[in-house]
DNA sequence: ATATTACTCAACCAAACGGTTGAATGCAAG
DNA sequence: CTTGCATTCAACCGTTTGGTTGAGTAATAT
């Protein structure tokens, strides 16, 4: 039913969810980058940047292409599409389903015939 | 420019990276719930879904209402929606950006008129 | 009043994370 | 060959995470 255990998400989620990682990708969306370059915009070390690189890299956000010593970078936006036709699917799905509550609430709160209309004790702290 | 200090973008993305956390969405867009029959759906200890519950609710997602003892759950789309809206907005920039690059390369490589458009001489590898 | 239910809070654990430093590797030049 | 550059790998460290158990609190049921 709600299938929900795709490994590729939780990738990509795990990824976006960092703003380091952002912050890289934005970069790279100018244009291909070695890692050099990239670590020189960030103020973490080299290793650390190599480090998010790799998760990126593994999530499938980007590709990289061994030039002799250098590694470049590029983009790869594909599973973004996947990830966002997810997130947009699940977001209408369930704003359609709370308008239709609050709907029924509105039309139960005036009923057409009186008679039950209970208060269930409001608590709180 | 490029703002990627959004810590509530960090607490939404997160919070879905977890495919517990996402399940439990799921079963909540089909109305609210307590903590413990939501418990009751996953093959974790009732604690560790109280705890996903917290997660889900410091990153907006979903609200609590306690009700006598009992912690009534619903869901909040909205911050899914700010989060949706990054998404869609990045990757739409990042394709036609890589769209511009790949038919930049194309043009490139089969000149639109065949006869002279000699290359700059720049080797291959 | 006592027991039961519905929770949270606190402590703990192992694993993952974000970051560092210090090798080691592999390519390019002098 | 030696030096230097670009990069990964490996070890380490402190913090967060996903999970557990156990105790504590507040509301309901008996």
């Amino acid at each position: 039913m709600a299938r929900t255990a795709e490994p590729l998400l939780d990738q990509v989620y795990g990824a976006i969810a960092d703003p380091t990682r952002r912050a890289i990708l934005a970069v790279l969306a100018g244009g291909e980058a070695t890692v050099g370059t990239l670590a020189a915009r960030f103020p973490i070390s080299f290793n650390g940047v190599s480090k998010h690189v790799k998760v990126l890299e593994r999530a499938g956000l980007v590709q990289r292409t061994i030039h002799g010593r250098e590694h470049r970078l590029t983009l790869n936006p594909t599973p973004l599409r996947e990830a966002a036709r997810w997130l947009e699917h699940y977001r209408a799905f369930w704003e359609m389903r709370l308008d239709r509550l609050e709907a029924f609430l509105a039309k139960q709160q005036r009923p057409t015939a009186p008679g039950r209309a209970r208060q269930t004790g409001k608590g709180g702290r």
